[in-house]
RNA sequence: GGAGAGCUGGCUGAGUGGUCGAAAGCGGCGGUCUUGAAAACCGUUGACCCUCGCGGGUCCGGGGGUUCGAAUCCCUCGCUCUCCGCCA
């Protein structure tokens, strides 16, 4: 959620910046309702005033024993009066609300401006696509290959879009898993944080996902109003929910390995083969708290961590710095980290790292107390993938591919898998 | 699942219809003392909204109600704790 001083003063800026990302803001209906939120904030206080000072004069007259009925008689009509002052105040408030909560971050001025996905810019790439002397297999066939990636059981189980894992695929997508998570513990120094995998509307209130993309969620529908979590994100950031924390706890750096599920409504025919798009998938999630002027580095940071995770693994990958028009909801600036995939011999999204800056704090009441103003103030909040598992596991498989359909295992997780190759079973 | 007790400021905790945004303590901040620190003592210290300001308003778990007036009474939802039952 945007500070509602954007609507109140120098809109029409906001409403530039907004159009970069292809949102258009009404600014006249806002002003509009500004207005008369103004008016008949004034004329609901006024009223209060009168009554507290009505109601305060009672009190003393009783106490002194005076016959109150006269005084009585004069507040007889501000009951009525105040309740429709009241609720017209609230009406108002609430379409305002509903407005703001529906309008996305303003992008950070450092952010390209752009259409969509094809004017993102590439920031840096990393590592040597590997030349193959065989034709290349994509890791369903090798999957299949190996006997240990199964899409049609899981369709039988569940339906499209889920896999069955067994044997060493599973194992060593075991292993990415906790091999993310030691990297970021030990060497990036997050804490490791274990959390529900349902939450409440409030939690995705807080981090932006209700009330506008309800429909990419699987809502329970036993217990009302709970969700299963598309993202860690959502249950790690509203940990800070409604809290104010102290400077010494600031920042705050949490680690995350959660399942992630995804309804993917509207994505039809995306994707559909393999696994790069499921509706349940896991992911190391790295969340960051963090002082407001550190935010920026912060997310350079953050950025690197998930980078060193494929650096470790030896695939090669590049980011890109997404531009206005692809930008989340949230966010006010995101890299993509995107690996190589060599059966589409493209580069595809394994993470996304974003600074959100105050927009989530605002929705969460997440703030921190200021040393330097003993004020409490709105965080930063940021995230990114470290790395989503499934798509790394894909990657994997897809790069370390040998002719004869064996897969030899990164060096970096061999001590994890506790074998160097898998093969065909 | 059954019975009971709670939910108050950064924290602990008093407050059962009026002058209560709210005692007290802790913590924080400033000062005195001290070479310095600790201790002690004194002072100060909630959040949010409107306003250039003066000032005004809202907030005692959420929502609703009763009343001229609600932290206090009623309803409802959520959560926490204790006991019983069940259970991985």
């Amino acid at each position: 959620m945007l500070d509602s001083k954007h609507f109140r003063q120098d809109i029409d800026v906001t409403a530039k910046r907004l159009a970069t990302r292809g949102f258009v803001l009404d600014a006249q209906a806002i002003a509009d309702l500004e207005q008369r939120r103004k008016a008949a904030q004034t004329r609901t206080q006024e009223l209060q005033t009168e009554r507290n000072t009505k109601s305060k004069n009672i009190g003393k007259a009783k106490a002194q024993g005076q016959d109150i009925k006269p005084l009585l008689d004069e507040v007889a009509h501000l009951g009525d009066e105040l309740k429709a002052a009241e609720t017209e105040l609230q009406d108002i408030q609430i379409q305002l609300d509903e407005m703001l909560l529906g309008v996305p971050n303003i992008p950070h001025e450092s952010v390209p401006v752009g259409k969509d996905e094809t004017q993102n810019v590439e920031v840096r790439k990393w590592g040597e696509p590997r030349q193959f002397d065989f034709e290349v297999k994509d890791h369903v066939d090798l999957g299949d290959t190996l006997g240990q990636l199964d899409f049609e059981t899981a369709a039988k189980i569940t339906g499209s879009r889920f896999v069955v894992m067994s044997g060493k695929v599973a194992r060593l997508h075991r292993a990415l898993g906790q091999f993310m998570l030691d990297l970021h513990i030990q060497e990036h120094g997050y804490t490791e944080t274990n959390v529900p995998f349902i939450v409440n509307a409030e939690s995705l209130k807080g981090t932006g996902q209700l009330p506008k993309f309800e429909e990419d969620l699987f809502k329970l529908s036993v217990e009302q109003r709970y969700y299963l979590i598309p993202t860690a994100e959502v249950p790690v950031t509203n940990i800070v929910r409604d809290v104010i924390i102290d400077d010494d706890y600031m920042p705050r750096k949490y680690v995350c390995h959660t399942p992630c599920f995804r309804s993917e409504a509207g994505s039809y025919g995306k994707d559909t083969r393999g696994m790069i798009r499921q509706h349940q998938f896991e992911k190391v999630e790295m969340v960051q708290v963090v002082r407001p002027e550190e935010s920026y580095d912060a997310l350079e940071k953050l950025t690197n961590h998930a980078e060193t995770v494929l650096q470790k693994l030896e695939l090669p990958y590049r980011v890109v710095t997404l531009c206005s028009g692809d930008l989340g909801f949230a966010s006010a600036k995101t890299y993509d980290i995107e690996v190589w995939v060599p059966s589409q011999q493209t580069y595809r999204e394994i993470s996304s790292c974003s600074n959100f800056e105050d927009f989530q704090a605002r929705r969460l009441k997440a703030r921190w107390r200021n040393p330097k103003t003993g004020k409490p103030e709105l965080v930063h909040t940021l995230n990114g993938s470290g790395l989503a598992i499934g798509r790394t596991l894909v990657a994997v498989l897809e790069n370390y591919q040998q002719k004869d359909g064996s897969i030899t295992i990164p060096k970096a997780l061999q001590d994890y898998c506790g074998f160097d190759v898998i093969e065909p079973t």
